[in-house]
DNA sequence: TCAATGTAGATGCAATTGCATATATATTGA
DNA sequence: TCAATATATATGCAATTGCATCTACATTGA
């Protein structure tokens, strides 16, 4: 009678197995990151949504949307990307309310500097562990589960 | 020249679908939880392994090494959890470093009352995107990951 | 047997997060 | 045109996390 709420057995295991493989790689790429001295990870994030944007800028909001991250979080890690210099806050005319969210040079030469810890973290705690088409098989599978366009 | 250490697009892109799901079904369900007005899903890890463990109690380090919790964090959760009755300490005679973590009734019936609401949500943010050989193949490709035995 | 070292767990403090709400516009419909 | 409502971002405060370190006991080797 409980068998249109609980979830098969297979979806279980693919959660426990997404939360476990998320939390362990993420902790080995954060310590790689530490290691080498370098801020935490999402940083990387948000520089990177704006070095990929038009003009190197885009609106709080937009990044919001493009890194998940929280409203409140993002309005005070933009102050800490800003008090390091990462980025400028600027005016945006067409609306009083908003602002522009701006990388600097000093930005995006930390950007790069941390793909440099980034990459080979990538490629030994992902692409080591997987062929090529068991990454991109798992990289479809977990598109779905996002509810991306693939 | 940086072939061998940049990441496959594959494993890349496995890398941030892993992070994405993770986040985006970590965030549902959670709020799912808070929609029932239960506690943190992190609560329901600690209670299941006491409840599957023998006599219903484990040592903090057990549960450190199960939930994947840092020790400082598993001190202060536990401290959480028998505030609230759910489990209490208890002195390990062999060892008078250690302690053992007992789950109560109280904890048993918690569990119970989150799994009501952890059930639907699985079901709901992964069984219904997956199809049962997917989420299969996902949790075999993630086990890969976090280098767990198949 | 005891000094050195290792292990289990707790804790002070600073940084970050979450929640609720504030502030300052903008938009909309009567 | 103006009150009501919605949107963009910021912020006070409490809870949680991370880091470093502490306490207490255990183990080991000279």
């Amino acid at each position: 009678m409980t068998k249109d709420i609980e979830p098969t057995a297979a979806a279980t295991r693919a959660w426990i197995g997404l939360m476990r493989a998320q939390q362990r790689t993420l902790a080995a790429i954060e310590k790689d990151f530490k290691a080498a001295g370098l801020p935490p990870l999402i940083w990387y994030d948000v520089l990177w949504e704006l070095v990929k944007a038009e003009d190197g800028r885009l609106r709080p909001f937009e990044i919001e949307a493009r890194t998940l991250l929280a409203q409140y979080n993002l309005s005070r890690l933009i102050d800490r990307l800003e008090k390091e210099g990462l980025v400028r806050r600027e005016v945006f005319d067409e609306d009083a309310r908003g602002c522009w969210v701006v990388v600097t040079e000093a930005g995006r030469a930390m950007r790069e500097r941390m793909w440099g810890a980034y990459a080979p973290s990538i490629a030994r705690h992902i692409g080591a562990k997987l062929s090529e088409a068991e990454a991109s098989e798992l990289a479809a599978l977990l598109s779905r589960l996002s509810g991306d366009a693939m």
